[in-house]
DNA sequence: AGAACTTCCTTCGATATCGAAGTTAAAGCG
DNA sequence: CGCTTTAACTTCGATATCGAAGGAAGTTCT
């Protein structure tokens, strides 16, 4: 667990792993296709890898009309990554291998309003019971990362500006795990690493939007297989303002925020007037399932809201993806009316082959991004 | 004029090539900080691109504090672009050198609804002209490009349902020239062009979008430093739904679209309506200059329309700038009222160092796009 | 079943790149 | 002015990469 060093690779052989681990190339083959080398070069840098015992080769894979490949994976025992998923009332946390796949995910209660140094402890306590718990022996950690909800200043890796974290602005959280764990640290916004996990599930899709419909309204973007950070708070539609009946001020201070109507925070206040009692985000999907009218109406106005919104970014930004995941995501009108919206009043150009689909990932999905953007510091 | 194959280099030194001709790289030292290649390697390529004749050593740039970098900069005789901007009624074209610097410029009338063969006839016949009376002897031609004024399909390089430009729906451009030239041709819309153009005033800024505000409302999108073309139409913001006090009915079947309150076609309906006689969208600066209250009044509320919609995206995209040109940002208060609306709606992470100004590359913009995308393909 | 592809991977000599050490030419300074 | 420092380039042996040719292990066509 010493030495924030990488492991003992050279650039090319960097390249080379990051490739298998991020599921892109399973083969010598398609090491070359992707990486741009010559097979000749690939298979010697694969072959040192197998001697080094990064890599494995588990049998062969499927043919594509000649000799069939030689399915290489990432050596099981070559390490594993610990990561977390941050959230207001809960974390997600567990161990990967560095293919980025789950060795073990736990769901624990937290509240992240105690403030950084009391969760990030808990937390690196929680890290070391999974590690002595789960991990197979022998294995080293490799990276340590975590999603934060809320912003992170990608420059300087510190919480800022965020509303539900009281405490936290502005708190070097990369610095005070760095502190315990002489590793890679990654900190991220947790919309940001759940939009790359769920990349993931859309190969051959360069340019995504990942909405992630909780308590709050987040967005990752994807752009040209990458995440776009832009100054640091690219994807928060949260305070864009919506066309509505009447008017609401939003905690920002501003008035008519998407957030004040169609986060899940805002449905659950609005299901109270309403008269029905809802304690947390995730009870709205099963209201809906239930067939409850004031629920499947409140979240069709959500869905219709937040496809206002999503209608001028098709147009500006014409993704090949909006993935819808979060908690209210489960409800099934919800991204009925998100469609209904973007088809309607989207360009054709923009919308014709454009797939507004739940997220495919799953809840791990941020726990996975935070795999593969480590795996790009750890190999 | 013959050889639709590339200049003579190899790989490494066509991308030490493209540094020099983007005007990213002035010395073997800069080469080498930007190419990622060593020193020695750098050295080695220069010398066969000086012996070829492709490079050239202008004397010696400025002291960093040690030995005076050896200036280099392309042969003025490596060959020339042609390229054209084509708009509604106008066409701008001239010749570049292979810097994608202009060595001649000029505007012509035009009219684009005359149909693809005939103006794409025309256009080859003006380049032609040009080469003869601007270009120096014995340098040759190594390539085309225009830029179009709606949609073009980045996959297909044809025009995909242009609203101004009949008779040219599907039409395939580049093919039709590369029957002409046979060179590398480029077609792209126009204000793509023109943001890559204006890119190259922004040294730093890696994400930008460039408003081009005319008869119509173009904008283009650079992200990390690259042209963000999406499905085809990135960038198109003029049927956007915009919140007006009264409703409208835009061309497109839409109502309330950007473009039919905040184009140069709508000022001048409107204006009409008022009394005041426009012709031409560059008139309307003109009136502003003038104080007429009317113009000055229809402007502002433009801007603020433009800008309402600028929130939403700025809020997702972060960019570093936003760049505003075309006829109509030569009126002041367009670009304070655009200011306005942004600064005083968008999160404060997003707007802390955001630029919001006028172009900075003026009329050629787009021409100097061109070249710097026919580079790509050139060099 | 056999011949003809196709794809995957390896071998080996030719070539390109690297990097450490040296050279050249300037700025900064007492 | 001469000394040190800094940066820009060069030289040259070590190393990495390439690419053509060929072998291995399949599929597809006849």
């Amino acid at each position: 667990m010493s030495g924030k060093e990488r492991l003992p690779v050279t650039g090319a052989q960097g390249d080379l792993l990051r490739l298998v681990a991020g599921g892109q190339a399973e083969s010598r083959a398609e090491l070359a296709r992707l990486s741009g080398l010559a097979a000749s070069s690939v298979s010697l840098r694969v072959e040192e890898l197998l001697e080094a015992g990064l890599l494995v080769e588990t049998g062969s894979g499927v043919s594509r009309g000649g000799r069939r490949p030689r399915r290489l994976r990432l050596a099981p025992n070559a390490g594993v990554l610990a990561v977390a998923d941050l959230g207001v009332h809960h974390v997600r946390l567990g161990l990967l291998d560095l293919s980025g796949h789950p060795l073990t995910v736990q769901e624990r209660a937290a509240d992240i309003t105690a403030g950084p140094e009391t969760v990030l402890d808990w937390l690196a306590d929680a890290f070391d019971d999974l590690l002595d718990t789960h991990a197979p022996p022998g294995v080293p950690l490799r990276g340590v990362g975590t999603g934060i909800p809320g912003p992170v200043d990608p420059a300087t890796r510190r919480v800022v500006g965020p509303s539900r974290m009281p405490g936290w602005n502005n708190f070097p959280v990369a610095e005070y795990l760095g502190a315990r764990y002489d590793l890679p640290i990654l900190v991220e916004n947790d919309a940001n690493l759940m939009a790359i996990g769920e990349a993931r599930s859309w190969p051959g899709c360069d340019n995504l939007m990942v909405l992630k419909t909780g308590t709050g309204i987040g967005c990752g973007v994807i752009v040209n297989g990458r995440l776009h950070r832009g100054r640091g708070a690219a994807g928060d539609i949260s305070h864009v303002r919506v066309r509505t009946d009447f008017s609401k001020v939003c905690a920002c201070g501003h008035s008519d925020c998407l957030e004040a109507y169609a986060s899940g925070a805002a449905l659950i206040a609005a299901l109270a007037e309403a008269g029905v009692s809802v304690e947390r985000t995730g009870d709205i999907a099963r209201l809906v399932g239930d067939a409850v009218p004031e629920a499947t109406s409140q979240v069709r106005t959500a869905g219709r809201l937040i496809g206002e919104v999503l209608t001028v970014l098709v147009n500006f930004f014409n993704p090949d993806v909006i993935a819808v995941g979060g908690s209210l995501s489960a409800a099934e009108p919800l991204i009925a009316a998100i469609r209904a919206s973007v088809y309607e009043r989207c360009l054709p150009l923009a919308t014709r082959d454009l797939e507004i689909a739940p997220a495919r990932s799953g809840k791990e999905a941020a726990l996975l991004g935070a795999g593969t953007l480590l795996l790009d510091a750890v190999l």
